[in-house]
DNA sequence: CAGTGCTTGTGTTCACATTCACAAGCACCA
DNA sequence: TGGTGCTTGTGAATGTGAACACAAGCACTG
């Protein structure tokens, strides 16, 4: 959240940021802020605030963005397709270099520049320098996709469907139910 | 959550569920979810369970999720495309009965039965009936985009754009930034 | 109808994150 | 060079939510 704060910050070209700007602008309080900061590590400066670029350095050395990550995309439905094309990735410097489908009448075409794969060669992904996939696949098949994700070496899993999956404890798995978070709303309404 | 998860049990079936279950489904502790449950009012039956459709019932009330919720979709893209088209809204009651995009080509096509219209007729949402908006636009012009969809008489957006957006108290703003959620990954692998 | 096994509901304890408050420090200015 | 204004970093206070532990209650069995 700060990572896309302050790179928002950098492309206006502002230099220093302050604890009470940024907490005027996420909605939180500065302590809070400064606080967080402290764990990364102080270095702002009394007076000034914290310089932009040590920042946005620093959140990506903690969060390991540094240099690009290699993800793999399974599911080439409709939002499938919209997610090998999102152009927000690139942010946080991931780069989707494989697709994979069930379909026969899906595998051997291009969305943008990658060619959709048949689902049954997720093996090695580890090898080809793969950790992370995106699993846009219907509810009833994300267990088992997840399943021959982790057998193919993938350690991080973001999850599109609305189900829980189970996986061994080196994996990760984040999930976006967007219904659910759609749900969220009425009851604020 | 709890909504997303009892459902599923109820198309399998299940007529009762304990808290231990649903904690292990949940990855949760079996207490938090007796206090959950026991703030939404007690309704648990001691060495049974709770009642499925007792506890959809009540949390679909609590959630003001009763009927069906009428929302509007802006953008049209490949995101717009795929959200007005996920079959995922339906548990919740859900249904997207109009959309709207910027761009003269896309006016006037549809995306399954839904003609796309004009941005500019976005007033008197709230007289159409319609509180919810999901905003599928470009982040530059989301805030923008969420001013008119207040002024329109929106209660409630979900912002699939990577920024914040600004918006009176009124009105409940609930973000999902793919990215970012992606971006938590390599930190825990 | 007493005993057993399982489950709820909740008072208490515990852990943790947020907020407050303030000393310390930098920059700018007269 | 001393004064002013702003900002950081952090110990202490506060608030809040999760976890524990256990009494109370239901169902089934012999």
């Amino acid at each position: 959240m700060y990572l896309r704060a302050i790179s928002f910050l950098r492309r206006q070209g502002q230099d220093y940021v302050s604890s009470r700007d940024l907490a005027d602008q996420l909605h939180l309080k500065s302590p809070q802020i400064r606080k967080d900061f402290s764990y990364f590590g102080a270095f702002g400066v009394k007076g000034i605030g914290y310089r932009v670029d040590t920042l946005i350095g620093r959140i990506r050395e903690i969060l390991k963005l540094s240099g690009t990550q290699k993800a793999a995309l399974i599911g080439a439905g409709r939002l499938g397709k919209a997610l090998a094309l999102y152009p927000g990735f690139g942010l946080y410097g991931f780069e989707i270099v494989e697709i994979f489908d069930v379909s026969p009448k899906k595998i051997g075409k291009k969305i943008g520049n990658t060619k959709i794969q048949s689902i049954k060669h997720l093996g090695n992904l580890e090898k080809r320098g793969i950790r992370l996939a995106i699993l846009a696949v219907p509810a009833e098949a994300a267990q088992e996709t997840a399943e021959r994700l982790v057998e193919g070496g993938v350690r991080g899993i973001l999850n599109m469907a609305p189900c829980y999956i189970t996986v061994p404890k080196r994996v990760r798995v984040q999930t976006i139910d967007i219904a659910m978070e759609l749900g969220i709303l009425p009851y604020y309404v």
